[in-house]
DNA sequence: GGTATATTTTGAACATGTTCAAAATATAGA
DNA sequence: TCTATATTTTGAACATGTTCAAAATATACC
């Protein structure tokens, strides 16, 4: 069930996702409009529908590409590197140029992100798969670096580490400065921040806190987790 | 320039907002056209146009609306409590349960946060003007109360806040749990934990930290403040 | 009241995401 | 090669947010 022959299907479904690409790049994702890239294709709106059921369903398939290429990157960071900080920046970094020509209409999946319902959410139950996928390659980072938390947080490093580089991808996003000098200054001073606080969460006196935080990254996971599974009425 | 004479206008105008609220309480905001609100406003499409030159202009009506009842509630209960964790709690909750009936289509706002340009997106500026009410009565009930911090972090404490309380927000608009018992969990897990924190911001050895903090937040706010002064090339 | 101007209302038209039944084409088995 | 089935393609149609020129109505001034 491997690829055999190039099935037409298959390269519609190229022609489909060059001709998006470059109409996202130049216009953007709201200014883009199915039947631009159905004629850039050359051929019917109907048979791009064929191909992707909605428009959404575009945008998701470079994510999911992109994750792969991070996921390669991911072990080049660490056969040089096992700082978890000089990893996690270089890191966040690459995601930042990798995702830079797409940024423009990138930005949808992120933008989403307050509407579990709406598939684009990375929250949402149709992207657990690339969130899993992401998360899980932080987990890895972590493992293979020299990140010393308390034994109570580690279990949730990875989630809370996404939960923040999601943060760092919302404003890189709707960063208009140059360059976008501010999202990198925001990596600096926010690791900085982030790695102090871990730094702390050995001494005594953080007990609390810690208990307190993976309590809360656990209730806001049990939204995420199985969003699709019907109103868990739980105690 | 006050209330003369019940115009025409504003007849029309408060026909088609009860018109649309209870569609939207009913159907939520996606599925409530703007064709079923002229018609059960008895006007034509282009009369409802005419009042709220597009469908989001409606809500964020209500979210100005609501504002002003939060104000209201605030004095109340600054008059009784002046303990702040009891007073954001309850101010939550007032929320909480005051948007209880809208909820099904005020979360557009909220799900919009991700793009600075949508003019829904409560980091946006064309609800800056809410924002900024919004925080000014954090700031009140910040005065107003026995919060003892960092004077450093001082400044910048219903900024941050706020922030936090969107983050509530976003989290009950897409928790659907029974009688969203998770986001009054959530409240008062992270209450705990924000609350824990700062009463350490006072340690000698969290001077870095708050540093960091205040940086951080003013990276933000950067981004939000003046978002339609046309790329600012920073340094 | 009558006329000029401002306000309000209308309905048709447009753009775009999406659906769908029918047509065209490819594939497999005889 | 011929036929039956599966895949792909098409274009028309639909829903809905939005626009707009023209018509209807109200208001103000004489």
């Amino acid at each position: 069930m491997t690829t055999n022959k190039p099935k037409k299907s298959d390269i519609s479904k190229e022609k489909i996702l060059k001709a998006s690409l470059e109409l996202f790049q130049v216009h953007g994702y709201e200014q883009t409009t199915m039947r631009a890239i159905a004629e850039k294709a050359n051929m019917s709106l109907g048979a791009a529908y064929y191909y992707f059921k909605t428009k959404d369903e575009l945008v998701l398939h470079y994510y999911a590409e992109s994750s792969k290429e991070v996921e390669h990157r991911l072990g080049e960071i660490l056969a040089k590197e096992s700082d978890y900080k000089t990893c996690f920046k270089l890191l966040l970094q690459f995601k930042h140029e990798q995702l830079l020509p797409v940024r423009s209409f990138f930005g949808v999946l992120v933008q989403q992100a307050g509407n579990l319902q709406n598939p684009l959410s990375p929250f949402s139950s149709s992207t657990k798969e690339l969130r899993d996928e992401a998360i899980g390659q932080i987990e890895y980072l972590i493992e293979n670096s020299n990140l010393k938390v308390h034994k109570v947080l580690r279990p949730h490093m990875a989630k809370l580490f996404w939960l923040y580089q999601m943060g760092i991808v919302l404003y890189w996003i709707n960063d208009t400065s140059h360059e976008q000098v501010r999202t990198n200054r925001l990596i600096d001073l926010s690791l900085e921040l982030i790695l102090t606080a871990l730094s702390m969460s050995n001494l005594p006196l953080m007990g609390q806190i810690n208990k307190s935080l993976v309590k809360v990254v656990q209730l806001v996971e049990s939204c995420t987790a199985t969003p699709n599974l019907e109103e868990q009425h739980d105690a």
